[in-house]
DNA sequence: ATAGGTATGTTACGTTATAACTACCGAGAC
DNA sequence: GTCTCGGTAGTTATAACGTAACATACCTAT
């Protein structure tokens, strides 16, 4: 009851964090990762770049321990900290955000602009697909300051079901 | 990086869930709670109404295993279970929430209103007090729906600095 | 070359959550 | 009565998620 959980294979979603299908989209992501870290003088090493890679690659976004398991089918040594210590970095950078309902990793969609985080969550097939609501942002800060809080970090997740899995009928989750 | 913590002993921060003040309070929402229950024609027993009450006796949010302690200490019998399984009611039940960046617990200040699940979320005292902006509900729905997005459930976390806190100018953690 | 910083490897552990099975208890069927 | 059925709680074990702490490697600036 706590958590999203989701579990087999599926077709495509509109709009979607639907990685695995376009190589080219990847890359470019890749390549912009890259720009923004040289323009920020940060590094994105192998490693997080190759973190960054998996969770573009992934059609349902996955949680650190599943992107532990690619990283060790690649061969490369790996306990849970190596996965974290590159997703702190990932997340302070903007280029991934967390899904706290889920647990789960997924890449920003646009990296180089300002930093919602929020998030369609799909309880059939798991995938996610970003919001991005200028006007929804500031209402929420609108609202927290009536209140005198002063905002840090804003988390929307909306859980329901995606257009493809309403149409499908049934739950087809997709593999992490 | 990942979640919210907190950690010592604190004074007031007004509309919030600052409970282990007013016994009156506290016992106001249990006999809603009885209330509701019994209307909906479910069963709030002694365990799970102990385990609301322990979440509104708290100065701030308790998480699964500081409710398991409180409820060992009461002498009574338990593992995680237990508490998740009272949880899964209360939360079946809109008695409480679960606030997802945290994995702490809170009690719904209106029960018996509709559902909307916002926050704001101290980092310094961790307390959190509930937002309830119905606007902003409606506009989450909105924007979801353009998106043909069937929605469940939302959730809004807002995480930052209480009016209190902000005055008090440095951390002042409550225990759990 | 070596000292200092950043990134990663490694071990161990802490925290959060669930699976699966057992036991109990109250209500209705008979 | 007692049977059985559904729902609640106890119990054991383990899965899933996350971090602390320390060792190592590598780069680079003096």
């Amino acid at each position: 009851m706590l958590a999203i959980r989701t579990a087999v294979p599926v077709p495509a979603m509109a709009h979607t964090h639907r990685r695995g299908k376009s190589k080219a989209h990847v890359q470019r992501a890749l390549q912009e990762a890259e720009r923004l870290c040289q323009a920020r003088n940060t590094q994105l090493t192998e490693l997080r770049r190759r973190v960054l890679e998996i969770i573009l690659n992934s059609e349902a976004p996955p949680g650190a321990y599943a992107i532990l398991d690619q990283l060790k089918s690649d061969g490369r040594a790996g306990a849970p900290p190596t996965v974290y210590r590159a997703l702190d970095f990932l997340l302070g950078e903007g280029l991934v955000h967390r899904i706290a309902s889920a647990n789960v990793f997924v890449a920003c969609l646009h990296p180089a602009d300002s930093h919602s985080s929020q998030f369609l969550i799909c309880k059939d097939c798991g995938r996610i697909s970003e919001l991005d609501s200028q006007a929804l942002s500031y209402a929420i800060n609108e609202r927290a300051e009536q209140q005198d809080f002063k905002v840090d970090t804003q988390l929307v997740e909306v859980i329901g079901h995606c257009s493809a899995c309403q149409k499908s009928g049934s739950a087809q989750p997709v593999s992490h």
